[in-house]
DNA sequence: ATGAAAGCGCTAACAT
DNA sequence: ATGTTAGCGCTTTCAT
């Protein structure tokens, strides 16, 4: 044992708390509440001026856990989504993270990776952790919510287009858009029409499935082929290459998501086909990849912003507390290059 | 007064606590946590099945703020990036948020949008809610930690080259991957190499920009044309632009991101040039869009999972405590179509 | 093997 | 205008 030591640092700060705060201040702890959130009381101004440079000079942070703990609040939202590293929801999470700091929140963030059990641990674990509400992109169309309603955690459903009971949901209308889309296809005298669709987990019919259809139906035009993969850029490139495969191959093509769009993009490239010239493309959800793509994607618009806000507003904000409601959100048709447009 | 009302709906359920599980099971509190943690103390098999039981019967829900309150630690940490819109920051707070789950912890995101101001607040403000570590992918060289040191909260840099002293950072060897792709060019031939550099907040240059220069010295080449611009695709597109302008048009181009290789390789379609026999590109980063873009980029691969699995660790893992250190990742050349590889 | 009880730091109702 | 104080739900030491 080396009892020479010198205790040469400062004793190790343990933390500083609001009762130290008061005391330096020659104030009551609750002053210093009063003090830090505003309220509910009012402070002497020279009262408030002592206590905000004592906070200043020991370095005052509050405890969160405490504050949450004493109010029930953490001031904190989850968010559910299949996977950040698709654009389209890092695009979403990025926007829910604007729309909840804004309003003081802080995001926890969860990937289901299109796992069932992982999309419920997190449902569980965000319940857990008293996040104040949940935004939920599920993978699912009925997702379990058993969890966050026994905590009587508010949650909604963003990115969905059902109007499952009792829940709010933010969404577009997935079939107005995905038969503005293929109308779109349409009017460049397209009569052979495919759709790229994502697989959902659930088993209700993707509304962009029923919009496409009924462009078709109201042209009084034949369906055409159908390829189904994955929404990503993976799943795109194999429904790509079974379209190119497939005897009756389409002039036009519709893909349910950007990213299946630049996986079909890279199948015909590959193919040596040209985009609109031999195959046209047009796809869903305006993420900036369908920008920068080759050609540029001509695709409908998702206001991912507007609804993000939304979703965080129902949850926390202004219409808290408001009975369930479907809000659904117009999509805007971006025409670039890939429909054939001059 | 209504004296009348009769009292229809079940009262409104609290919350269930350690309390009302220990009283319906017929035990102490104490052994209720007992149960619930697997400890500190061991538990009768009966009465832990008892307990189990309560927990099932009266949907008991530990709270963590609680929990946090307690113990000090939120199970929590916190990540910091410019923009969870852009892929390469996604991926890694995709990474991030895997590697900490496994560990028990969940994952707060905060973009800071290049913003300094917001930087700070975002880091303050993750200080203030206790998180067990910080994960920063800071703007700045250097950010400012001051923070998170006074509430003794640690963190690690993430995606950084520098040696700042007493932080513990992670990244790859910027310098050597550059040159790696530098040299890849130079193999091919070419001698005119520019460079399409990000724009960094700090006055640190950007060693993947010592590596360019490097490279071609060591080749005996003279410098290349520089575009210096953000690590967006705007950037890049920009950038692009800026090149085909120059009077001295580089044969081939290294950007510091893929991003920035995307906006270019928009720029380079647009005036009708074909990559690589026009001009050859190569990138940084190794993100999928790198994969799916046309032509697909050759690339210099970060392996985004393993820095944030030593991150992780490093915080709140086995590496917790160890005194700062500074770990490098190996880069990989992904050799794809843009660098003019047969 | 189990229980009692002392707080963790904060808020706000209720004094003064 | 300011102070006192009772918890919020949990962990864990120290009894029993």
């Amino acid at each position: 044992m080396d009892t020479m030591t010198i205790p040469a640092a400062p004793a190790p700060r343990t933390q500083v708390t609001r009762k130290d705060v008061a005391r330096y201040a020659g104030v009551s702890t609750a002053v210093v509440s009063y003090v830090v959130n505003g309220g509910p009381k009012k402070v002497a101004p020279a009262t408030e001026a002592k206590v905000q440079e004592a906070i200043r000079q020991l370095g005052y942070r509050p405890n969160a856990a405490a504050r949450a703990l004493k109010l029930g609040s953490s001031e904190t939202i989850g968010l559910v989504i299949p996977d950040n590293s698709n654009p389209f929801f890092s695009m979403l999470a990025h926007a829910v993270e604007d729309a909840a700091g804004a309003l003081g929140y802080a995001l926890v963030l969860t990937n289901s990776d299109g796992n069932l059990a992982k999309e419920r641990r997190n449902i569980r674990n965000l319940a857990a952790r008293q996040v104040d509400g949940v935004v939920l992109a599920s993978v699912l169309f009925e997702p379990e919510l058993d969890d966050l309603e026994a905590a009587e955690i508010p949650s909604v459903l963003l990115s969905h287009s059902g109007s499952s009971a009792g829940v709010t949901t933010v969404g577009v209308d997935l079939a107005k858009g995905a038969r503005t889309a293929v109308e779109h296809l349409i009017g460049h005298g397209h009569t052979n029409i495919g759709l790229a669709m994502g697989t959902t987990t659930g088993n209700e019919a993707d509304a962009r499935e029923e919009g496409w259809v009924q462009a078709l139906r109201d042209a009084g035009l034949p369906e055409g082929p159908i390829a189904r993969s994955a929404f990503t850029r993976v799943g795109g490139y194999a429904a790509g290459k079974r379209f190119l495969a497939s005897g009756h191959r389409p002039t036009a093509i519709f893909a349910s998501s950007d990213m299946q769009a630049i996986g079909i993009l890279r199948a015909l490239h590959e193919a040596g086909l040209s985009v609109p010239e031999d195959i046209a493309l047009v796809s869903f959800d305006g993420s900036e990849d369908a920008e920068y793509s080759w050609p540029t994607l001509t695709t409908v618009e998702q206001p991912v912003r507007d609804m993000a806000e939304a979703a965080v507003r129902a949850l926390v904000g202004a219409d808290r507390g408001e009975p369930a409601q479907h809000r659904v959100f117009p999509t805007k048709l971006l025409v670039r290059q890939s429909c054939g447009c001059p």
